[in-house]
DNA sequence: GAGTATAAACACG
DNA sequence: TCGTGTTTATACT
């Protein structure tokens, strides 16, 4: 801070700021001093809402000159788990302004859904927000000239066009500014580990604050195949992430479908995918069973050990090999008065999909039907956009 | 996986 | 250490 006199101190130090939608100066291509991060054309499709602009140029070389900002650690401490913690991924500064830009830029959805409980429908209304990218293997999406909005969907195999009837929905492909991310995430991966990802999914969730949750889930669905890999990344507030192995029925085996727990969850969106831990702790509780590793617990019903893991900005968690099949996570409630823990946090999730299925899925529970919405800096809140889906 | 009810754990004085 | 108000965890629908 600059030292002022003690005269200067009591007059304003700054004068009136101007507003925003009034530039400083103008700046057009023939004078040649348009900033770079406003030359990027935005990323734009026929199955986009809205054009999704690109990465500021400060943030994209933060991703590519900063990334991974450290060395991940493996949790592989406890059975069947498989976990790859780069505490945090990206730079604290550059997560928060990526946190911002994707909040502002991208568009969300509200999920509702009816669920079906024995006899009984309910009217879901998903607790966070959301938004998907991406289609599964068996499609691609195929540039059609040098410009990089011109892609079209094909078959994968016959190089086709994809049939209309092949989905449900509308796939929309990975725009620039999540690409990048993706690739990235799979270069770190490759160095950490020989099994080399490639994702064709990116899911978005929005937690506004400490109400916005998901439950305990697995990402087991059979359309991504046997041990997915996926990978986490948490932007903005600090939230808690739970995982706790799943019970077990009697009988103590392995299976990889795990458990008894009822069809854990339409895919939803990732857990919040976050990750993991500042600090992972080991917590006991929850409901007791049997571990499926008998070796290693006495017979009898035992606590099933729980893992809480607080999630920071940049934070990445990649979750591999058995876990899916035999871990459940979740983001919590919390409460509190506009803390750490009740900010808006974004989590990001990359995975593959394999089949058809897995893209009708996502697109169902995290676009949904309903009307989308977009931050509004102003209320500083989710607003519906009139008309657009 | 959501909502609600209730029990358990925690914070504070 | 107890009492009380809150927060968190679990059971059930």
């Amino acid at each position: 801070m600059a030292k002022r006199t003690l005269d200067a101190f009591f007059k304003p130090s700054t004068p009136p700021k101007r507003p925003k939608t009034e530039p400083t100066t103008i700046s057009t291509p023939e004078t040649n001093n348009t900033p770079i991060e406003d030359t990027k054309p935005p990323s734009q499709h026929q199955s986009y809402p809205i054009p999704i602009a690109q990465l500021p140029s400060h943030i994209e070389v933060g991703l590519e000159h900063a990334t991974p900002a450290t060395a991940p650690r493996e949790i592989n401490n406890q059975p069947h788990l498989d976990l790859l913690h780069f505490q945090p991924y990206i730079p604290r500064p550059t997560a928060n302004e990526l946190f911002k830009f994707l909040r502002r830029e991208l568009p969300f959805y509200r999920v509702q859904y009816t669920a079906r409980r024995g006899d009984i429908e309910t009217q879901i209304n998903t607790p966070r927000w959301t938004t998907v990218f991406g289609v599964d293997e068996t499609s691609t999406f195929i540039q059609q000239d040098n410009n990089p909005n011109s892609l079209v969907l094909l078959e994968s195999k016959t190089k086709a066009p994809t049939p209309k009837t092949k989905y449900q929905c509308t796939p929309r492909p990975i725009p620039a500014c999540l690409d990048l991310l993706r690739r990235q995430v799979e270069a770190a991966n490759a160095t950490a580990d020989t099994k080399n990802p490639s994702y064709n999914f990116c899911l978005v969730n929005y937690y506004a604050n400490g109400d916005d949750s998901i439950a305990f889930h697995s990402d087991d669905e059979r359309f991504l195949g046997p041990e997915p890999n996926i990978a986490s990344l948490s932007l903005g507030g600090e939230r808690d992430f739970l995982m706790k192995h799943k019970p077990f029925v009697s009988g103590g085996n392995t299976n990889r479908t795990g458990g008894c727990v009822p069809d854990a969850a339409h895919a939803m969106s990732g857990p919040g995918g976050t990750g993991v831990t500042r600090a992972s702790s080991i917590v006991s509780g929850g409901t007791s069973g049997t571990m499926s590793n008998p070796e290693s617990r006495p017979a009898a019903t035992v606590p099933l050990q729980q893992i809480k893991m607080s999630l920071g900005s940049g934070d990445m968690v990649v979750m591999r090999g058995a876990t899916q099949s035999n871990w459940l996570h979740s983001i919590p409630k919390r409460k509190g008065k506009a803390g750490e823990m009740t900010r808006g946090r974004i989590n990001i999730t990359f995975r593959r999909a394999v089949i058809p299925g897995g893209t009708n899925n996502y697109y169902h529970y995290n676009v949904g039907s309903g009307g989308m919405y977009r931050w509004d800096e102003v209320s500083r809140e989710m607003v519906l956009q009139d008309g657009k889906v």
